[in-house]
DNA sequence: TATTATTATCGTAATATTGCGATATATAAT
DNA sequence: ATTATATATCGCAATATTACGATAATAATA
């Protein structure tokens, strides 16, 4: 066993999970936020700023990048990743939404 | 290797994802909306529902009860869980914060 | 083209999560 | 007290995640 059982769940639910996951490790947080703080990003600044290894932190990357929330360009030599606002409005509604639509009407 | 080093990430940042956590499973979102709909919960509607084993349903309402999401009371033979709403409050809040302040200053 | 610096990918080890059956515990009703 | 029902916990197997060193790929520059 072991295995995620994902179809049985709706679309919105599982939407709100995947964003979540991405969420869920403080690394990544931490990338996201100090990639908004910066006027351009490169990787190697966030393997200072962060203190894990360059794999690891290109692994986060691309993880957040799936999820579409970062795009990097190229600024000559160095790759700047960047936070990507419609993706990035998207999901800020997602959660939003999820988070205003619980009612309290029990207890 | 495979430890999560959580202790070198800021106070913050491990709490964003400490809840983004527990909203990384789509049974666990789904549970959550499912009690909020409803005037009262048992678990055993939630085993019906959602489509899990009881246990599974169980262990997953552990998780999300450690956050503080949801909180259990005795209504005759049946046990309750309901929304916490202080502690929703506070998360929404904690989300709504981290999302609104990243800027878009690059690319 | 060769060199250098940056970023991505591969392989692997350690640990965490998911799921479920079996079983224990708890509460209500008989 | 016994029984029935609801929920929690245990133990295990399958899978996923996290982390890193080594190495490959990419791009600017000499």
């Amino acid at each position: 066993m072991g295995v995620s059982k994902t179809h049985i769940f709706s679309e919105k639910h599982n939407q709100v999970a995947s964003v979540a996951k991405v969420l869920s490790h403080p690394a990544r947080v931490a990338i996201l936020e100090y990639i908004s703080r910066q006027e351009g990003c490169i990787c190697n600044d966030l393997v200072d700023e962060i203190g894990l290894a360059q794999a690891t932190i290109s692994q986060h990357l691309n993880e957040i990048k799936k999820l579409g929330l970062i795009k990097g360009t190229f600024e000559g030599k160095n790759l700047c990743y960047c936070i990507n606002q419609g993706t990035w409005d998207t999901l800020q509604n997602l959660f939003g939404e999820f988070f205003q639509n619980v009612k309290f009407n029990c207890c």
